[in-house]
DNA sequence: GACAATACCTATCAGTTCGATGTATGATAC
DNA sequence: GTATCATACATCGAACTGATAGGTATTGTC
């Protein structure tokens, strides 16, 4: 049962996939920029490792969701990812289904009207 | 990956926890009535099965977060939950936590200033 | 020459939640 | 009067995520 404290233990589903697409709507990435991209666009709050965020791409692609492109940089490879016009529509679904759900219950955490707010 | 359209696709973690430590401080209720409360606070927007809110209501009572009293109407049998002082504690914590990351991920959502928004 | 950072990748483990199933009672419909 | 539904409890296994840990290879730094 979840502590808190830890870095983020579990916490939500599907977010991974929200944050990835929506990040690379803005301009494409690869791999390995993504996972110090959320780590610096949410101020550390949500830190995805190497082993959420690959799978993660390799799925999405699989998907149709994202189209890649390989680049070499100094030696290294670097698997650019930009989102396609199906992730987009994607990227559109999920983030209605996020709001719609994050927004009940934050109607829930406020609590009835009459109700003193509890923090 | 997540498909979206079905009631709540796994989604989040730690959210039935919140929910029901939430309702249960407003007014002690029983399983049953936790589980079409969340329903109708959510406007079905999140439905947590009996397979979901039972074993949580063990759990939580088990660490202390909730204490509960039996009563028994019109023949069956009710097990009504109440917050304890160490459960609101933890409601704090966690509605803590979860406003952290979802306030983190609603700025990213959100695109920085330059780009018009997304949706 | 060792070590940290970059950059990719995969496999396994652990934790949650979902769905199905089971018991039992009371009320309602036929 | 009996079938069915709603109430009310409960548990178990399946499925799915995501976290951890490991593995390769190159470049740059001390």
């Amino acid at each position: 049962m979840a502590e808190a404290g830890r870095p983020n233990p579990n916490f939500m589903n599907g977010v991974p996939e929200l944050l990835i697409l929506r990040l690379l709507l803005e301009r494409e990435m690869y791999g390995y920029q993504l996972v110090r991209a959320i780590r610096g666009a949410t101020g550390e709050a949500i830190a995805l490792g190497e082993g959420v965020i690959y799978p993660a791409l390799h799925a999405l692609e699989a998907d149709g969701a994202l189209a890649s492109r390989r680049e070499t940089v100094a030696g290294r490879t670097r698997v650019y990812y930009r989102v396609t016009t199906g992730g987009r529509r994607r990227l559109g679904r999920i983030t209605k289904d996020y709001s719609r759900i994050t927004g009940a219950i934050r109607d829930v955490l406020r609590g009835p009207p009459s109700e003193k707010p509890a923090f």
